[in-house]
DNA sequence: GTGAAAGCGCTAACAG
DNA sequence: CTGTTAGCGCTTTCAC
């Protein structure tokens, strides 16, 4: 390493005693404006860089942040990870990953034994796990402050970043019906998510406020995977009255409604609307491109990052207040106004 | 944080020096045995585990190991982290992640800083930024430790996994040539990348050792993006002779080639075989699902994790010495004998 | 507003 | 083979 400097030496040059050069390390606003200068100008001179480790032992702080994760998105993760680094560098703290099984009935202690063998000062939980409450709530037991991304408010709003889901699934059920289709299958996700939930109440309430009948026949359940959009889509394509637009609510099974539309010789978008959710990175790139509702999921991160830092450092960010943000509608090829 | 158990309490318990338990913890090869039994027990009844940071502090490590990637492939991304994490909870490591951006002229001195500032232990470099050279020899330079995944030999064995890309490609190549195919297109990566290289390389390869004329209007650049592939597909197959097989390098730009022959009017595999290289996770899941090679990325990754950890506990692995993985031939429905 | 001094929990000379 | 004794670089009472 190239750095030897120590707070030893910041305090010598700038003739202070070390406890001051702490001081103005850690913000003490009883520093006065003279000596605060001083210490910063040699601190930038030298190049002087606390040092963690012995940061952390002083003051049992790691300045580590913790992802735990277990999303089979990796797009999704990838703008998560972005996200949080970048609040990370700008606060002078490292992003600690772990990636998990979410299915692993020790994944409570596992988190537990990460956080307290790692000392991680907070931790940062995307879905699905953000909707363990046993995790977000052993974490808290433990001293040990989380900050949850998710589909809907589930918990207090300043260890929470949502995007509204449902109002996005509105949009696009509203957008359809707006192009002129009454009849608009839907494919959900699997049991148990948030997203699930959300996604179809958004297509139900749109259908509601445009006083549109619920065919039961037109929502089908799927789990989230290509296989399941084709499958479901070959269903609903293959009632006697088929719908003129599907609403599949996410991307993959959107791909997958559009393979098996073409399986039964229909065109995508002159015979049918298909229409996704999530904007997948192929959603731009298959033929036709997908219409499609995305997350500001970056934004989502940073935002995340910014709320649970400012609880570990003991400020209240203005930030951790407001905690909705809304999914946007993008419209390309794969929808169309009915003929 | 639930355990408040230090290495003091450990000694107390067991009857000896708190000198002695930390032998053991550093698995010291002079402990008694018995004493090593007794420590060992009482540290499991008290589930004690050493402050990371007082050892950090003393020992001037960190116990932290960095990811400084910069790819766009956030699938290859995940099956990295995936097997470094496994091998980091093995050894009492944290994975700390850096995403960062190959094209900013100062990722030198952000790394440089990056360990620094956090202390780091050791760095996985995947590329592409493994292939700058110039991060690799500063990292040393600083005295940390790194492993580099690459596509060649760039290195020396004890800091690099490589999977060997241009047998890969000779593979696939050869499998063509053997399925009847004497025209066949190939569609390379863009300029300055080692994968670039070899795979086009292992191409060559192929041709050669079975005589066949390497015609250069078969030999296309792209860009490793579905946009290219489409554009190069194109112009492959408008040509007069046109090939009856088109190898791109990777998937996303073969996708693009599928594409390509669909708007011709071609079927694939009926009237031209499609190869890709990477697996992408859409390989398998297009219609026709995609000829591909597939590299043993989460076993290059564990590997690498095994040789870095090695490095910087001062153990010799035995991981040290291969570092050559063979990726694999992967047969699926894009391509067949030539009729 | 500032400083002296006592640790935080661990490792590592250096005896014994 | 084991214990004593200093620190590692920083934060934090508590006086001044």
């Amino acid at each position: 390493m190239r750095e030897k400097v120590t707070i030893n030496d910041v305090a010598r040059l700038a003739g202070v005693s070390k406890r001051t050069v702490s001081r103005v390390l850690n913000e003490s606003p009883v520093v006065a404006e003279s000596s605060r200068e001083k210490v910063q100008r040699i601190i930038s001179e030298l190049g002087y860089q606390p040092n963690p480790q012995a940061r952390g032992l002083a003051a049992s702080r790691s300045y580590l942040i913790g992802l735990v994760y277990d999303n089979p998105d990796p797009f999704f993760m990838e703008s998560v990870i972005r996200g949080i680094s970048s609040v990370c560098i700008e606060k002078g703290y490292e992003l600690v990953i772990r990636p998990s099984d979410r299915t692993d009935p020790n994944l409570v202690d596992q988190v537990i034994n990460f956080v307290s063998r790692a000392q991680i000062d907070g931790v940062i939980l995307p879905p699905p796990i953000s909707e363990m409450d046993a995790i977000a709530e052993e974490l808290e037991a433990n001293g040990v402050p989380c900050v949850r991304l998710a589909a809907a408010q589930i918990d207090e709003p300043h260890r929470l970043v949502i995007s509204d889901e449902r109002s996005g699934a509105k949009q696009m059920t509203e957008y359809l019906i707006n192009s002129g289709h009454s009849r608009i299958g839907y494919i959900s996700g699997p049991k148990g998510l948030k997203s699930t939930w959300e996604r179809r109440e958004g297509y139900l309430d749109a259908l509601r406020s445009h006083d549109l009948e619920v065919d039961p026949d037109l929502l089908i359940r799927g789990a989230y995977t290509f296989e399941s959009g084709v499958k479901a889509g070959r269903e609903l394509l293959s009632a006697p009255q088929r719908p003129t637009a599907i609403f599949a609510s996410n991307d993959q099974m959107a791909i997958g409604v559009v393979n098996a539309a073409r399986e039964l010789g229909l065109t995508v978008p002159a015979d049918l609307s298909v229409a996704g959710f999530d904007d997948h990175e192929l959603a731009a790139q298959i033929i036709p491109s997908l219409t499609t509702i995305r997350r500001p999921v970056q934004l989502m991160a940073t935002l995340a990052a910014q709320k649970l830092i400012a609880t570990i450092d003991g400020h209240h960010d203005a930030a951790s207040d407001d905690c909705v943000l809304n999914p946007e509608l993008v419209l390309r090829d794969s929808t169309a106004p009915i003929s």
